[in-house]
DNA sequence: TAGATAAACAAACGTTTGTTAGTTTATCGA
DNA sequence: TCGATAAACTAACAAACGTTTGTTTATCTA
């Protein structure tokens, strides 16, 4: 019991830190901003977490654990390469509707990650983008896609998904769903005529 | 003669400031990382330029004022909107790969610039995009284009031009004319047969 | 109810921050 | 070569930073 309260006040601050972070920087944000929004002295923290480098390492491998576990039960069902690219289309856009805070931090911010944190955080996104190359390479072979080059692919398709990030608002008069399938025919069909 | 050496300098400081910028970031840049990186104390600096504020401002207004003035130039020339769309790929890519550190910049830390710095750069990216927009919708009416939802369209194409500047190399084995043709098949074409 | 533990607080720490002031060195026209 | 101006320097400033300390308050257990 003592345990779970625990935790949610360090969830809580590490929600909040979260939108702090994505929209002043971790630079930007100091301690005692933090502790405001939490409702907290910033020295009453410390009895939560350790640092404020931990708080922006928890965010970072919450986001980065979430896409490399996905993409490895994505990897082994058995349906087209166009189904699992799709299906990884549709992991990063619900990821960012659903906890777009913490993905922001993850492809912002992830850079003051200190030493090994860092090292490890670059390999796990460098493996995830490998992964996510060798699903689009298959599907060339495989003859479900155009001949494109799978680095300009991968890395499009990745981008054109962080824009949602930026942009997407509950009110804005499209649905996520709506919102997704834009963005999927637009990827795989392109806008000409 | 003695102006075009302080512009020099000045323009020299702006430059290096990008680079740190991009790398660190605003908040995570200090003015002695600066100065060190200039060859200069971090007080010297203040002979060329008023505040840390005002190197950020030059650099995000010097890009806006890029797109905005060519955006105006590509509206006003005669050809299909198709042309005109790819122009702008066009010149997103180019401007990226020739000044990557001000564009990162430009895209990155503009929400820490302050008051009326703050609001007219929004309001002149808001007018980009309202321009650009017109152009896909334009190019929809007249038949050119799918009929996708514009917002959609406009994002994906801004987003997946932004990758370049996180991810192109000058040794990465491709070149800059064909790293653009790849861009631009695969936002006009899409991936699938 | 007594004792223990968790979680809040205010105050202070040593650094680092952007910036200013005062001074010295280099450059250049007269 | 002298005097002026530009541009570098050192030293210091107040403010803000992340964090630690010591203490008080609240909560749960026995």
């Amino acid at each position: 019991m003592t345990k779970k309260v625990k935790n949610n006040k360090r969830q809580l601050i590490l929600e909040e830190a979260a939108k702090l972070f994505k929209a002043k920087g971790f630079g930007g944000t100091s301690m005692r901003d933090l502790g405001a929004q939490v409702g907290m002295e910033a020295a009453s923290m410390y009895n939560h977490i350790n640092s404020k480098d931990e708080i922006l390492e928890l965010i970072c491998f919450h986001v980065s654990n979430t896409y490399v576990s996905q993409l490895a039960q994505i990897e082994q069902t058995e349906t087209s390469y166009v189904e699992k690219i799709k299906a990884l289309i549709h992991l990063h856009i619900r990821l960012m509707i659903e906890d777009g805070a913490a993905v922001s931090v993850a492809n912002n911010d992830w850079k003051y990650l200190t030493n090994d944190k860092l090292e490890a955080f670059k390999e796990a996104r460098k493996n995830y983008e490998k992964g996510f190359a060798a699903l689009i390479e298959q599907g060339i072979a495989a003859g479900e896609l155009q001949p494109v080059n799978t680095s300009v692919a991968l890395f499009t398709i990745l981008s054109a998904v962080r824009w949602v990030e930026l942009w997407y608002r509950p009110g804005r008069g499209i649905t996520a769903e709506e919102l997704e399938e834009n963005i999927m025919t637009l990827l795989l069909n392109g806008i000409a005529k």
